[in-house]
DNA sequence: AAATATGATCTGTTTTAAAGCCCAGTTCTC
DNA sequence: GAGAACTGGGCTTTAAAACAGATCATATTT
């Protein structure tokens, strides 16, 4: 009885479902990055912040917050503890100052510097399923996906729109 | 001064890190199949569940949860609300009768039919940016990555172990 | 000047995830 | 049969995070 759905529709596999595999990446990378950076601040998410920091193409919190898609007042005790560990520099924006400007110190991009390795070494163990140019394919279409994805929210997408900008001299 | 930094160090593109890229993917891929599913039991992560049960590889509600990365109490109340909705049926193993076998009824696979379709169409609109090629090339290297990861943690080891001992006859 | 909008912060509430402890029923080992 | 181990389930606690308002300073608009 339950043999006629399964010879009439393609069989279901768990493992071919792209939510799952999503799913375990996430998962994997989540443990492993959270390894390799250690005890840093807001793990995962701080390291996150703090490589948009040292970009330096987020004009201010609010535009930091967007670009990770976590919460306005999340991002304040966020640099809070950043400003604390001497991570960063919150600078008043003498063209708006209402906005702070969060500027990366010696000591956060030192730190940066570091964790990159380190990071990118964890992220190589997640990826480890794959040849080395597969990885380097797999990063590339990863990044085309999340940077050129069409308008799911306006949220991304103005962050998107806001980066480009941005970036049209910065190259 | 900061010159200094930049201009030693490869620039900071948070564009290019891919724990970025991956979160914008998962937060997109959340909102497009959120949408698609509409007001199915328990979101994304019901639809993945019941996947995994139509599929019928997970022999019990603990392997169930582990597949998934969820906690083993949660998927207790989630599996109780399939039930309600008349989506699966708890069976006792006859061989174990410790365990339940978590089955799909026929109203719960023609209900994951129907919501493969409307997902699809969402992981599609995510993967806007890929060519149709692309997209395919994406899926398989993203299933590779899942599937034959490395031991990162023994949860997830186990569970694709399993995964693949009860496929090893199905392909 | 007045009204409105924005950025940052603070204050809560609510949700969610994860972890731990305990119990009941079942199976396995000895 | 006794005891250990395992599955399912309930319960509580903790921490993280999302979410909604309110406040204050500053900018912009009218």
């Amino acid at each position: 009885m339950s043999n006629k759905a399964t010879a009439q529709r393609p069989p279901v596999d768990a493992r071919k479902d792209f939510g799952w595999a999503l799913g375990v990446l996430v998962r994997n990378y989540q443990n492993a990055s959270t390894a390799a950076i250690g005890e840093f601040p807001h793990g995962t998410r701080g390291y996150q912040v703090l490589i948009a920091v040292v970009g330096g193409e987020l004009p201010n919190q609010l535009a930091l917050a967007q670009h990770l898609g976590i919460d306005r007042t999340v991002m304040t005790y966020l640099i809070d503890d950043f400003v604390k560990e001497g991570l960063v520099e919150r600078r008043l924006n003498p063209a708006d100052r209402r906005a702070r400007i969060v500027v990366a110190t010696d000591s956060g991009e030192l730190a940066l510097a570091g964790l990159q390795q380190r990071v990118a070494e964890a992220e190589n163990t997640v990826l480890g399923a794959l040849a080395a140019e597969e990885r380097g394919l797999f990063r590339t279409l990863l990044r085309r996906v999340a940077c050129d994805a069409p308008a799911v929210s306006e949220h991304d997408l103005g962050a998107c729109e806001a980066v480009e900008q941005m970036l049209g001299s910065g190259s």
